[in-house]
RNA sequence: CGAGAAGUAGCACAAUUUGGUAGUGCACUACAUUUGGGAUGUAGGGGUUGCAGGUUCAAAUCCUGUCUUCUCGACCA
């Protein structure tokens, strides 16, 4: 296996991107434009990430199903704001065979329709409330400029789709959906995330609200994580989607989605790689360990594969013909949090050098503590991760009270940039023209003071702008 | 979708200007020796030059179309 040199991260983000996905075997390129092939390692991270994300939903008491994947015409017409949003990136079917079909059907881009196709028939009384689907699939977008994990036309995702007897329990999911991602974002991925509202102009065609997970990027830019909408009745009313309450009066029950995808890998690459390559939160790591013996080891080998077993800590060993320094900069290119050395030299003295991946920091410890060392690294690694990202997001947050100000910062600088805004999307407009940024979230925790940063209006919000992925 | 660039072995490239046997390095395979930061020796394998047409005695090379990738913009979970 070849590992070549991976542009520096400083030079040129973009191009560093992408070779830390094709060089850690993250993804591959195929002949379909747009879709990408998730190879062993990329699918093992999203499967970390399904099987963590799975529970969570799971012990919140939600349930999985699979919906069908094609969407009849008059059907995804059936909402009017959410046909405007989705039907200019739909791919359509028009063929069956060689039959021309009567009604064109198109690609999923997204479930809500045909979850609320399928409710209207299984929602009769408030018993069967509330309904708290998900389902594991993907979705097609016909996205014109692609890259791998950020934009591509073929999606891997997770869509919630729940209904509710009232508009405050259907809230309240929407938060707390929001909230099992920001935890497993923050506790496992060690991604800081900025949440709070989209405006007006940028939430989900059709919601009532957006919520959104912020991330920032290391060169400043934000990806957005993950999305959780409330979308009162306006899907359940336009599906005549009606239950019958305790009060024996017909009510239109409340509706929420929420998702996230292997666009998650893409943050993940994006927020901790270095020039090295991948590194990889313990937490989410599909292997925490890489073993590397050197030279012929292998009665100790067995041992400390049995002591890791024993301890349950994932681990992969490296017994190819490569020099060690070779396989040191593969295990480092493909992320594995810690690095076993087992070589005669440590041996001798019944010791081996464990070697973080984040910090490339040795430490050398006794043969048989090592299960219990490489605990201790992995959690604390993981804490490091998180804070390392944290403050370097944290620094890369600025504050702007003028609009020359904003500029400034927008010429000069990467990161986000807090403003006060007045509500118009004509202010949103302009920052975009003049900047390339755009509204992130709506920061709800902060008092505004001052006028709005861009008309000099009265302000009512505070607001994060940035430029995105 | 608009502007620009590029496609030759797994990768990086040469041969294209001036049409004439597709080549180099790394990677790969076998064996041996090695092993604490990208090994060494010996012997080997791998190509319808992105794809489709056209011109020509002859096309990687010239012409047309098309697809894919990258960069920037527009669009966009």
């Amino acid at each position: 296996m070849e590992v070549k040199e991976i542009t520096n991260r400083d030079v040129d983000f973009a191009q560093w991107y992408t070779d830390v996905c094709k060089k850690a075997d993250l993804v591959d390129y195929s002949s379909v434009k747009g879709s990408m092939i998730i190879r062993p390692l990329g699918y093992a991270i999203w499967e970390e990430m399904q099987k963590t994300l799975d529970r969570m939903f799971k012990e919140t008491g939600h349930e999985n199903v699979q919906m069908p994947m094609f969407i009849p015409e008059s059907l995804l017409n059936v909402e009017k704001e959410h046909v405007k949003g989705f039907a200019p990136e739909a791919a359509w079917v028009t063929y069956g065979g060689s039959e021309k079909l009567e009604e064109r059907m198109c690609v999923r881009p997204t479930s809500e329709v045909l979850f609320c196709d399928h409710y209207k028939k299984i929602i009769k009384t408030y018993r069967d409330l509330p309904k708290l689907y998900n389902q594991w699939c993907t979705i097609v977008r016909w996205e014109k400029t692609t890259r791998p994990f950020l934009r591509s036309r073929e999606i891997l995702w997770q869509e919630g789709h729940t209904m509710h007897r009232t508009a405050e329990e259907a809230i309240e999911e929407t938060l707390r959906m929001f909230n099992v991602y920001k935890t497993f974002q923050e506790d496992y991925l060690a991604i800081p995330v900025i949440t709070g509202r989209k405006t007006e102009k940028e939430k989900f065609a059709g919601a009532e609200a957006t919520y959104t997970l912020e991330a920032m990027m290391y060169d400043g830019n934000a990806l957005q994580n993950g999305t959780s909408h409330y979308f009162g009745d306006h899907f359940a009313k336009a599906f005549g989607i009606k239950f019958t309450d305790a009060d024996n009066t017909l009510k239109t029950p409340y509706q929420t989605s929420w998702g996230v995808s292997t666009r998650m890998i893409g943050a993940l690459i994006m927020v901790h790689g270095d020039d090295r390559g991948l590194v990889l939160p313990p937490k989410i790591a599909p292997f925490k360990v890489i073993i590397i013996p050197i030279g012929d080891v292998s009665e100790k080998l067995e041992e400390l594969k049995l002591s890791l077993k024993n301890a349950d800590i994932t681990y992969k060993v490296d017994d190819s013909n490569k020099t060690p320094g070779f396989k040191f900069a593969e295990a480092e290119v493909k992320g594995y949090p810690i690095r076993i050395e087992l070589g005669k030299r440590d041996l001798e003295q019944d010791k081996v050098t464990l070697v973080r991946r984040d910090t490339l920091e040795k430490t050398i410890v006794s043969f048989d503590s090592i299960a219990s060392e490489v605990n201790k690294l992995l959690e604390m690694m993981q804490k490091d991760m998180f804070n390392k990202a944290k403050i370097r997001r944290d620094s890369m947050i600025y504050d702007a009270k003028t609009y020359d100000e904003l500029l400034d910062i927008a010429k000069t600088k990467q990161g986000f940039v807090k403003i006060n805004w007045c509500g118009s999307e004509e202010c949103e407009n302009k920052i975009k023209e003049d900047t390339a940024m755009k509204s992130r979230c709506l920061i709800e925790d902060e008092n505004v003071t001052g006028p709005c940063t861009v008309c000099g209006k009265k302000a009512n919000t505070r607001l994060y702008v940035g430029k995105q992925y």
